[in-house]
DNA sequence: TTGACATATGGATATACCGTCATATGATCA
DNA sequence: TGATCATATGACGGTATATCCATATGTCAA
């Protein structure tokens, strides 16, 4: 029996992949992934749409951008944020796509 | 101006999304979902294959079960583990797609 | 029914994380 | 240059989360 049995992940790539998924696990920073799936927004346009402080909409950013989930663009004072790929897009939608889904079973 | 702008996620979606990718976010779970994707599995060929604890793998797939990612099919003493839907492994190789994509920029 | 196997659960502790407050950096304008 | 706007950062306190150990539940076989 040589490798029929199911590989898993090497554990470097699940702590690469867990970073990326912990990064969307929190219902603030999804709200701004929906949010910058329609378009790039800069900071205090964000904060002031979801009437949270400018301090804590940064933080949040900030784990979006560690893990390349968005990227950013500066323009005179203000800095641009937008989705990095279309696979953030993608993640998104599917996962939307399965709780829409089970929310029936719930 | 009516509704151009971008409405954000209510909370409750995200509040639930949320709990979808922090399911996710934790690599040994992760590795689970890697080995389900290849078919079902009960419990104790999971911790055999992976070398962990048959109480820390049960812990583990709990949180997968209650966020329904996982289902059960109990044969005999033995139940058998796999993946609710194709969502889940959609989740999975999208956000492993985007891991890869991103891993020279690191 | 007893024993052995398969899985689940509970408690305890250590760690990670989020939001807030205060402050720092960086850029523009007067 | 000084004042102000836009954003980022650091420290800290409360809360959640993971893991370990021990034990409980459930199933089968004898």
């Amino acid at each position: 029996m040589a490798d029929l049995e199911p590989v898993a992940l090497s554990q470097i790539q699940a702590e690469r992949l867990a970073r990326t998924f912990k990064a969307l696990g929190d219902p603030g920073r999804l709200v701004l992934v929906s949010l910058l799936a329609h378009g790039e927004l800069c900071v205090h346009e964000i904060a002031g749409r979801l009437d949270r402080e400018q301090s804590a909409v940064s933080h949040q950013l900030r784990v979006l951008r560690d893990r390349q989930l968005v990227r950013t663009r500066r323009e005179g004072r203000h800095i641009y944020y937008e989705l990095t790929d279309d696979h953030v897009r993608d993640l998104f939608e599917v996962a939307l796509a399965h709780v829409s889904h089970s929310e029936t079973t719930r």
